[in-house]
Parts: structure tokens; C-alpha cells; sequence
DNA sequence: CTTGTCCTTCTCAACTTGAGTAGATCTCGA
DNA sequence: TCGAGATCTACTCAAGTTGAGAAGGACAAG
């Protein structure tokens, strides 16, 4: 602390206690139709046995860095820099949030399509997809972060072309009207949907293929699409409960 | 490293950089029909001379008790607590942003109601409402998050009863559509405006009463309204220029 | 008193939405 | 091999929403 002395004139190093920044990761992906988070079991202290959020300290380095190498340390590394897509969803810093010390933690989502079975960490903590609905007594307030996380998912689902992260490179419509139906846990009229992902500009285009085999139980082989360039629905894909949420 | 735990357990100091934790405000009022932005004048290196969101150290407190602790030592304590509306922006922590030391800055964003002259915060720093165009050239990368604040700002205009935290606890439709165009820097259609705003439930309640005189230059007296119980505006009330937005 | 402003309510055509229907195409199991 | 059932895609239609404009009154300023 010498330059810093200028700009804390007057800073009594007593009077702030120090900080620890880390990141914590809402990894999120759909496996067999459910909507997944990635989570790690725990071996130390506290909280030992719980499961939590991935993450880890900030090194020399972005925050952004910092949450895809936590990420790529738990599971693929060519995955998480491939085609993760990644965001910022907010920070945690109440005192007392980490028992030990002052730790304010930038948590981010992460979308990812369907990831091979997550693998052990560099550190060997034990890390596996867990649905939503299953991944409860977290550590730390990593419940609060996992909630807010999902809200955000369900919301950006509506206004973003989000779901495509959560698809191949190439898909058809109605595997992207599944991943609606698995985020917001209810089904979707097939006909609608189809007339509004079509209608809204730069959200899907057609790669002119057709998929190789028609559904699991039957029906005609769709049509392929890819991403286009939007990055806001125009009109948005709006869900349709929405009471409940507006107040 | 894959959670807070390693930190006592065989973290060695020498590997992390210590970090230093603040906030900053994004504050924002509506002044004489312009957006403004609270802005500091730096004193000290680095940056002096330029102006800088408000912003400082966090103490044994929340993040958002930091943040209105802040905002309060420029403005005016009460008004502060009071009726200032809240929420974290982003977090900001490139190594690099700050030249001196590690700097992880939690950015909020504030809403009030047209606000007194601000006051020379505790520490003499001057501060002053700055309508956001003039707000150029501001230290450290203040001028990205004054830019993601407003891109923010403007989007929850849409979808939240924000603007009315932009108002006083009564105001009028007129008053509401002029905090609109305000921030979105352009005129509404004042009947279509109406009749949007009075068909959201929960936006905004009738008060029964009526403004004590019309316009400023004419016009009949406006009904009163207060703020509704609403979270999110459904229908949203959606800007007309879109089109730019959406790729 | 006159002029012009502005609040509020209507009207209307264009568009969007949800719900349902229908034909064609495909998988699976008998 | 064939039939039953599922699915993709395109339509239809009524109900609701939107943007643009017009109109009636109420009011301030000169």
C-alpha cells in the first residue's frame, strides 16, 4: 500500500476489513428434458457433505476469466470456452454469507447444450448435473443465488434468443420449444410457438436441411434452423403465466 | 481451487493479489425534463480533475447499505434512505480498470425524484447533477458503466413501474409519460400513453383527487395517481424505436 | 375575452394472440 | 407389412392490442 495511500486519504487500514472476491457459477443445462445445475460436493469446512455452486477465487485475471476457468475445471475445458455462453448475474457480499471471512462473491450464469457427464475437478471435488427442482440445501446462500439464477434464465428466455445456448449449432423447432417447456415447466401450443419463432426476425434461420429421422414416436422429419443474429425477440416469446409474477 | 473453502485450507497469500472491494452509484434523476447523472469531482491521482460516479470502500455492511451510505454523503442523508430506489448494475473488476492496486467495484444504479442541489459530501467532494450527454470523460471506466446503467435504466422502463420512482408519491399520466420521454429520449403519443398506463394492473391507482392547477401552459387539471403494487409491467409498455436494438 | 395548450376519451384499421383444425409424414409394435 | 398414434407445419377464426388521429372540454397567459 504506497501509491494506493493517496487515494485513501485518510484510510485507516483497521477501519475496513479485508475482502475476498470469488466467483460462484449457475451452470445450467437440459439433460433427458430437465433443466440441470451443476453443483460440487463439498469435503471441507465448513458446510462439509453439502453440495454447492461451483467457483473459486479471482486470480490475475477478468472476473469473466475467473467463472469459465472455474467452470472448465469441473467439467470440459473445450466445452465451457466453446460455447458457453456466459453472463454476469449478480454479487453477494453480505457479512456473514461466508462464516470464516468477509467473502463477496461475483456470481454468473452459464447455459451450456447438453455437456457430457461432468468430471471430477482438477482438485478431484466431485461434481455432477443435479435437476433444479433437486438442488436444495446448497451451502452458504447458494440457495438464494441458484433461485435468483433461474429467475433470471426464465425471464431472459422471453426477450433473448437464450434458448438457442441451450441447443446444437443446429436444431429444429421443436427442440427449441422443448427447452422453453423444461426452463418454464409448462408445455407450449405447438402451432403458436412454430408461428412465433418464424415470425421474429434474426431469431432462427432455416439451414435449407431437413433432420435425418422424424420424431422418437412418430411424425414427419422437421425442418433445421440455426441461431440468426438477433440479440433481442422482437415481439418477445412471452409465458403464458404470467399473473402470478407481475405482482 | 474450486470454493471458498481452500482458502484456509492451503491457500498461500503470495498467490492472490489482494483485492480491494467498492461501489458505485449510478444515480439518477430528472431535472428541468433532462436525465441527469450524479457525478464527483476527483481530487486526487489518479484522474484529477476529471469526474467520477460516486462511489468508495465498503465497510462491515452490506453492499447496498455501502451503496446508499455513499450516495448519502453526497446528497442528502434522508432523501437518500428514504425514497431512493436501489439495485445493482453490475460487477466491474478488470485488472487494469483501477492503475494503482486490484479494484473489484460492485456498480448500483439509484433512482429519485427530482432531488435538491446536491450537497459537498462529508469528505468536500464536490458533487453535481450532470444530464447524462454532457457526462463525457469520466475516470477510471465510469463511462461504460454510466452507459450500461442507462442501456439498464431504459430497458426497466419497459417492463417495471420504475418511472414512478422517478416521481413523487402522487403525480400525474403526464408527469409519467414525461419521465418516459425523458429517458427515452423521445415523445410518446400522450392518448395511447394513457390508455396503456391506466390498463397495466397494478401500475398505477387513483387517488381521486386532482392536480391543485393545470398545465404550466394550459390545459385542464390532471387526475392524481400514486404507484400500484405491481412488480412488472404486463403488457409492457414497449419503446417505439426498436428496431435498432434488436441485432 | 381570445388563443393556444393539454387532459382525457373515442374511433378505426392493422396487427398479434390463443385455441383449435387438418393434412402429410414418420416411428413403433403387432 | 400394416395400423395406430405422434409430430410437423400450415391454416382459420375470434378476441385482444397497437399506433395514429380526432374531438370535447378545462385551463393559463396575455
Amino acid at each position: 500500500m504506497s501509491d494506493e495511500a493517496s487515494f485513501l486519504a485518510g484510510y485507516d487500514p483497521g477501519d475496513y476489513p479485508s475482502i475476498a472476491v470469488t466467483v460462484d457459477v449457475v451452470a445450467l443445462t437440459i439433460r433427458d428434458g430437465a433443466l440441470c445445475v451443476l453443483l460440487v460436493e463439498r469435503g471441507e469446512q465448513p458446510f462439509t457433505g453439502h453440495r454447492a455452486l461451483p467457483g473459486g477465487f479471482v486470480r490475475e485475471e477478468t472476473l469473466d476469466e475467473a467463472a469459465l476457468r472455474e467452470l472448465a475445471e469441473e467439467t470440459d475445458v473445450r466445452l465451457a470456452g466453446d460455447r458457453v455462453h456466459l453472463e454476469q448475474l449478480r454479487t453477494y457480499g453480505n457479512p456473514g454469507r461466508d462464516p470464516r471471512m468477509r467473502v463477496v462473491s461475483v456470481a454468473y450464469l452459464a447455459f451450456a447444450p447438453h455437456l457430457p457427464e461432468a468430471t471430477a475437478g482438477s482438485d478431484a471435488a466431485r461434481a455432477y448435473w443435479v435437476p433444479v427442482e433437486d438442488a436444495k440445501d446448497l451451502a452458504f446462500d447458494h440457495d438464494q443465488i441458484l433461485a435468483e439464477g433461474l429467475e433470471r434464465a426464465r425471464d431472459k428466455l422471453e426477450y433473448t434468443p437464450l434458448a438457442t445456448a441451450f441447443v446444437g449449432t443446429e436444431f429444429t423447432i421443436s427442440e427449441l420449444r422443448q427447452v422453453y417447456a423444461s426452463v418454464w415447466g409448462e408445455e407450449l401450443h405447438a402451432g403458436n410457438f412454430h408461428r412465433k419463432v418464424l415470425s421474429v426476425p434474426g431469431f432462427v434461420e432455416s439451414t435449407g436441411e431437413t433432420a435425418s429421422r422424424g420424431g422418437e414416436r412418430g411424425g414427419p422429419r422437421a425442418k433445421l434452423y440455426r441461431a440468426g443474429d438477433a440479440r433481442l425477440l422482437h415481439p418477445a416469446l412471452l409465458r403464458p403465466t404470467r399473473e402470478d409474477r407481475v405482482r
